[in-house]
DNA sequence: TCCTCGCTAAACAGAT
DNA sequence: CATCTGTTTAGCGAGG
């Protein structure tokens, strides 16, 4: 197919065969080809103008070709909701192909173990949970439904879910209403004080969109810090939601470890975009434009995946380093729903739609304090002064009141600072700096214009 | 080489 | 009694 193609596999036509093809059929593509190049040229250029996000363009282009009629980008077609009835406003619904969406599978599927710890499937489960809390079993089943890696493997991986339930302080039990019958056991819960813990593992995650395996590092400073912020994204996650369940930059590799091929809600693929903090976004536009045109005029293929496969051999958790004075973001949310959006900007109560207001405040960077923009935690630190131990582990972490039992270390925790709030404060903030930048395609699904965007970059720089 | 992380296996107790 | 849940320990491989 066109431009959005998995690494390896062979574009193709509009009629999907490429082996005979007539002449006629070739000066079709040819003079689709050249609508096309102009076309995304404008598109481009208004692109740049506008400075429109990756996705936004990708979806306008997308838009842009459907529109001429050429299934080139298709397969960015927005996920399908639970009830099977896709986004009226989505770039596929537009297109006239009578055709069914194929979303692309990976050959290999659920055989590859997804490059998630433990922790952090826990993590995204129970976030994805609107009470914020789940019992063991549907830990169970979420995983199960978004990783169907694990349908297949050895049972043992529940046993994992329950050892990292119970040594992982981020994790708490919730006491059980004895009204809620769910059956047996607790239901479990992200202990908000190690919540950011989880949020920083997540950002470390070597595929994660802003992975310092991925981005690189700024070579100038006048590259925005909270361009390295790693937003709330993972399959389920609010974010992925209200981004209408399309996976921004994501690497390929997401798609090619076949972590994410829901029964339910396939990602749309996108092709990734080679998008980096320090690369500029024409350039990135380019490249991929430059690829995708290649493809679409000739439809030859596609031998160069834009990622590197070799980044998911790797396993690091080592982050870029960022300049020390941080700028940060604050966010407030005006919602409408009944139950506004949390303070990590993660809630998916949140109804899309609504506006997102931005503010942007200078945060000082305290000492105890670690930047938003996964730079230096923590745990890096504790890394660098010897110990690698991550604070918000239960376990393994000898002191003297660890002779006590786990539970009872537990309740005897000392309280941690008050700084939480203000980390989970920058958190949200950043979620929702990103979430801005989402909406802004969003809200162009609506009412095709740059001008909401603008409003809100607008809203952002104020 | 040492250390830590993440994972797995296993044992066990308690709950359902 | 079987199954599930929760806790704990031990060990292994990978990686820094």
């Amino acid at each position: 197919m066109g431009p959005i193609m998995p690494p390896g596999k062979k574009a193709e036509g509009p009629g999907g065969g490429s082996m005979a093809r007539g002449l006629g059929t070739l000066c079709q593509e040819a003079a689709e080809a050249a609508d096309l190049s102009l076309a995304l040229s404008a598109s481009l250029s208004r692109a740049e103008d506008e400075e429109l996000t990756s996705l936004s363009w990708l979806h306008e282009s997308t838009d842009l070709l459907t529109s001429l009629g050429h299934p080139g980008l298709r397969s960015v077609s927005p996920v399908q909701d639970g009830s099977g009835t896709a986004d009226p406003a989505s770039p596929s619904s537009s297109s006239s192909s009578p055709e069914p969406e194929t979303p692309y599978r990976l050959s290999m599927g659920a055989s590859r173990k997804p490059p998630y710890s433990f922790s952090c499937l826990i993590f995204m489960a129970i976030e994805d949970a609107p009470a914020k809390r789940l019992p063991v079993k549907d830990i169970y089943g979420w995983i199960l439904e978004h990783f169907p890696y694990f349908a297949s493997a050895p049972t043992g991986w529940k046993n994992s879910v329950r050892h990292n339930l119970s040594l992982n302080k981020c994790f708490k039990k919730v006491d059980k209403d004895r009204s809620q019958a769910i059956g047996k056991g607790s239901l479990w819960s992200i202990d908000p004080e190690y919540r950011h813990n989880l949020i920083q593992a997540l950002k470390k995650t070597p595929y994660h969109p802003y992975s310092p395996r991925l981005a690189t590092p700024p070579t100038s400073a006048a590259t925005p810090p909270q361009a390295y912020h790693s937003p709330h994204l993972w399959p389920g996650s609010p974010l992925y939601r209200k981004n209408g369940g399309v996976l921004l930059q994501v690497p390929q590799r997401v798609i090619q470890h076949g972590s994410r091929v829901s029964t339910q809600n396939l990602f749309p693929v996108i092709r990734t975009l080679p998008f980096s903090p320090s690369r500029n976004r024409t350039t990135t536009i380019r490249s991929t434009l430059g690829d995708y045109l290649t493809q679409s005029g000739s439809g030859v293929k596609h031998d160069s995946p834009p990622s590197s496969d070799d980044l998911q051999e790797d396993h690091t958790y080592s982050s870029a380093q960022s300049p020390g004075g941080t700028q940060q973001v604050t966010a407030t949310s005006s919602s409408s729903s009944s139950s506004s959006c949390s303070s990590q900007g993660s809630d998916p109560s949140c109804a899309d739609g609504e506006i997102i207001e931005v503010q942007v405040t200078e945060i000082k960077q305290e000492p105890g304090d670690f930047p938003l923009d996964a730079t230096t935690t923590p745990f890096q630190q504790s890394q660098r002064n010897g110990s690698r131990k991550p604070p918000w582990m239960k376990g393994r972490q000898r002191t003297p009141g660890d002779t006590l039992p786990l539970k009872k270390r537990r309740a005897e925790k000392p309280p941690e600072s008050d700084d939480d709030d203000d980390k989970e404060m920058k958190e949200a903030a950043g979620s929702l700096l990103h979430l801005a930048g989402v909406r802004a395609c969003l809200n162009k699904m609506s009412h095709r214009t740059s001008k909401g965007q603008k409003e809100q970059r607008e809203a952002v720089r104020d």
